[in-house]
DNA sequence: ATGGTAGCGTAGCTA
């Protein structure tokens, strides 16, 4: 079974994109974020027609949007809402053999890193602790999980090119990073692609597009992410985060797939 | 300290 997860920065205009990864990666789930657009504009057929028929979409205009596209049929399917927004953030939906998969978008929380002077990174911040405490709630460590997203931040030193420089710098910062583990506690999440590459090597999913040349100062940062609870844990066989697709032309998204195997 | 690019939708917000 593999799992993707990608932030696709407008599913209309890069749905080919999409149908190629579909094609060349053959995921069994692939969960998108930032699809920017509306239900009735999804362009479903278009992958159904590659096999991927069992869809949880929700999306709004312009902003945000959220969708798991799979071979397996979905049950459960069903919509989360945070901070008191409906801002089209988390889906998650059932698979055959009872693993919840949960597709999420944590905003971005603006450019300031403090919640007296900037609403969006205090947004960020509840969502994350409204998050936390609805896993909290649960008590349900034992049960198979997939907690899949562009989660905007990147917890780890080597996460970033430059921990020292970005600490000020939000998806960096300690208080965000305090919020995230305190998430990752939550509900006993493991994440599933450290699992395989050692903490002290840089690992990267998202590059601006404001650098001049994206893959020659390769300042990037790892802010989408593919967590699993206790009982997956041995399933584990491989990740992969697909660098190349930052370069898929003539318009590509900043962030690229995550992917993870497990044993069947 | 600043500005750089991109998508939506056609101004300005969000990233």
């Amino acid at each position: 079974m593999r799992i993707a997860t990608w932030n696709i920065n407008s599913v209309r205009l890069r749905q080919d994109m999409v149908k190629r990864f579909m094609q060349e990666y053959q995921p069994d789930v692939l969960c998108l974020q930032e699809t920017k657009t509306p239900d009735e504009f999804f362009p479903r057929n278009a992958f159904a027609e590659l096999g991927y028929t069992h869809q949880h979409i929700h999306g709004m205009k312009s902003y945000n949007g959220v969708a798991i596209l799979s071979r397996l049929p979905l049950s459960n399917c069903s919509i989360a809402r945070w901070a008191g927004k409906d801002d089209c953030r988390h889906i998650h939906a059932t698979l055959p053999d009872d693993t919840e998969v949960h597709c999420m978008y944590v905003p971005a929380g603006g450019d300031i890193p403090d919640i007296e002077q900037n609403e969006k990174f205090a947004h960020k911040l509840q969502l994350l602790d409204e998050t936390s405490n609805w896993w909290k709630g649960q008590s349900a460590h034992h049960t198979r999980k997939i907690l899949v997203g562009d989660l905007n931040i990147a917890p780890l030193e080597h996460d970033v090119w430059s921990h020292k420089q970005l600490l000020d710098v939000v998806s960096h910062t300690p208080i965000e990073v305090e919020k995230l583990l305190n998430l990752q506690q939550s509900n006993g999440w493991h994440d599933a692609v450290r699992h395989f590459v050692p903490h002290d090597q840089k690992l990267y999913s998202w590059w601006s597009y404001r650098a001049g040349d994206w893959e020659a100062s390769n300042r990037g940062r790892r802010l989408d992410h593919i967590w699993v609870t206790a009982p997956l844990v041995p399933s584990l066989k491989s990740t992969r985060i697909l660098r190349e697709a930052r370069g898929w032309g003539p318009k590509p998204s900043d962030h690229v797939p995550v992917m993870v195997d497990f044993h069947s």
